[in-house]
DNA sequence: TATGAATGAGGGTTCATTCAT
DNA sequence: TATGAATGAACCCTCATTCAT
């Protein structure tokens, strides 16, 4: 029996989805107990049975995140070697999410310095775990000679940068889809890496 | 004769620079004025003989960055038409100064919701008249066909998503100096724009 | 079922009374908001449940003070013709009132200024009311010759003048009681108009 | 040698007088040391050069402007015998001053309350002397049957009140005359202790 | 489930005052 | 005489959170 209370629909989404806009347009601490109660239709003790603090919200809905990201890109690679094609579905995928929830993504983005050193931790880790997805992928196309890059550090942390960036200004009503919004940015991110650019559809 | 509190340097820079350290670590939400006056040495109600406002402190601190950033680029492309150079010069510049100011450049690029809606207009107003910069060599690039991309507008974006990302993991001590990235990150400028690589040194 | 705090009273109430014995005594920017916590059994922050703001809660004792005071007005003089009757009741209403709730009244009286520009509109709004029915009555009695002075609207200043301060120095537990200092009054008044005496009980 | 600031009046002239109009509009409380320096053209810290305190600076003004309505009230009754002239001449006294220096004389009669306890002894002192002169004129005057009233003290009262009323409301540049005001107001003092009108002139 | 009431701690800011210069 | 710098205490108000109902 789905409880909804009085906005329509389940108000332990609600209270995310609220949450996920405001911590995204003003931050964490730019936030108050009271601005997500309202955009919840809650009032701010009520918020308290959906969530056990401001804090454990923000981490989860940054561990939630990231954990699916991290999930789908480990689906999304299963069974690829080839390194230009892991990094190309990296892209894609990476650059798709971000322009589907920008707001999401700008909360896991911008956030970690807000979290309890626990929460970070754990918030860490699961990114650590997805970068390195993209840093093998890189590894493995620089050793085989496709990838080209004296610096090959630093040249990830540029592409990432890249990347990322993408769910700062995206807005999901503009001219550019998502999809070719990816590929375009799959373009770039072959260039960056010196591997040879895609086949032309 | 100069005037220096307690903290054996001018109150006032003391001021600044732990504000700047205090908004990009902790935000500035996340920054209290307490901490702020510890962080400056000086009591909280001293703060204020150097700031009208919390918020006008973060306003200075922007605007005066943006300007100083603004005005060294406007001297560095002086007399310049290639395009080519002009993108390398911006982009050995701004990652110069990201590198050289990680925290004040996290400020500018983080905290613009926190300001007012007239401070807003001063620093995005200075901070468009800076992208103009880079726009103008990017269509001049492409407008002579030595750069090549079919998405120029989502171009420039990852071109300065990618610099602007230098600030936010970039540590003075590290191995890689500020002038090597500079110059690696000039390198990468190029191969996103199809532009060819620089001549080796 | 009445929820009452740990004074006793319904909270918001001991919050009004509160604020009426505080502003009249110390005034209202010689009041702070924990004094006013204090003598109302609530911590500071308690308070804001009961008032959205200090200015507020001044607000609303002057606008009820004197809106109450002006439908006992509108009621006395219901119906009523001969100004030197209308006259009468105003003056015993009015006296009877400042000599019952002194402390109301010397706010009302007294802190006029300390209102933002809106609340004072609405507050000076219903005073106007009020004092114009004194205005209209003597206004009749002069026309009607029955009052006799050389400058109506100075005289009608003295007259309120006389009538207001009864709330500076009046203490109920006196021994002259509410009900003959108005008598008394009413005698003065028509004294003061040229008005015959009224006839003896 | 009479030492100017920078105001071109002597600067503990202009402390005074600024005071007197701040502490008269916005009340002792609401006026802050910063607007006292700045009305009077100094430095907040200059302005301790000029008083003590804030609040011995209120007591000096409060003091001297009772201490010289007494003093020329003293004078002006010296050899008097007359009830009813020394009522005529207390009431032009007192309302030509408070029509002169309303100010002042708000300040005098609004801000008791905000006095320490010495200081306030001091104050009250000199105000019951001068009260005292007006008491000892309605008695001789009730003794001798020339005044004639049921309620001596609060008529004492209503007639002072009314008396100080001007203070609140008079403005010099108005149609009324501070000299017939004062007049008007003699008329109206006789009519409350029933004397008999003053001769026509 | 839902919320009014309640609060200690802290938010940014101003207070009246002192003092070295 | 005049003032910038400095501050502890207090200003009004909001914070995130708890709890009885």
């Amino acid at each position: 029996m789905a409880v909804t209370g009085p906005g329509g629909t389940p108000a332990r989404e609600r209270v995310h989805r609220a949450a996920v806009r405001l911590f995204a347009t003003k931050g964490f601490h730019g936030t108050g107990i009271r601005d997500l109660a309202k955009a919840a239709n809650l009032s701010s003790a009520s918020l308290y049975h959906y969530m056990p603090t401001k804090e454990r919200l923000l981490a989860d809905i940054m561990r939630s995140s990231l954990q699916s990201l991290l999930d789908a890109a480990l689906a999304e690679l299963d069974g690829l070697d080839d390194p230009v094609e892991r990094l190309d579905r990296l892209v894609v995928l990476h650059v798709t999410r971000h322009a589907r929830e920008p707001m999401r993504t700008r909360v896991v983005d911008n956030e970690v310095d807000a979290l309890t050193p626990a929460s970070r931790r754990d918030v860490v880790g699961i990114r650590d775990a997805y970068e390195k997805l993209w840093s093998d992928a890189l590894d493995d196309g620089l050793r085989s000679g496709v990838f080209t890059t004296t610096r090959p550090a630093t040249t990830r942390l540029a592409l990432l940068d890249m990347c990322n960036g993408v769910a700062r200004w995206f807005s999901p009503g503009g001219e550019l889809g998502r999809n070719d919004l990816a590929e375009h940015y799959a373009d770039l991110a072959r260039r960056l890496v010196g591997a040879p650019p895609r086949p032309p559809r």
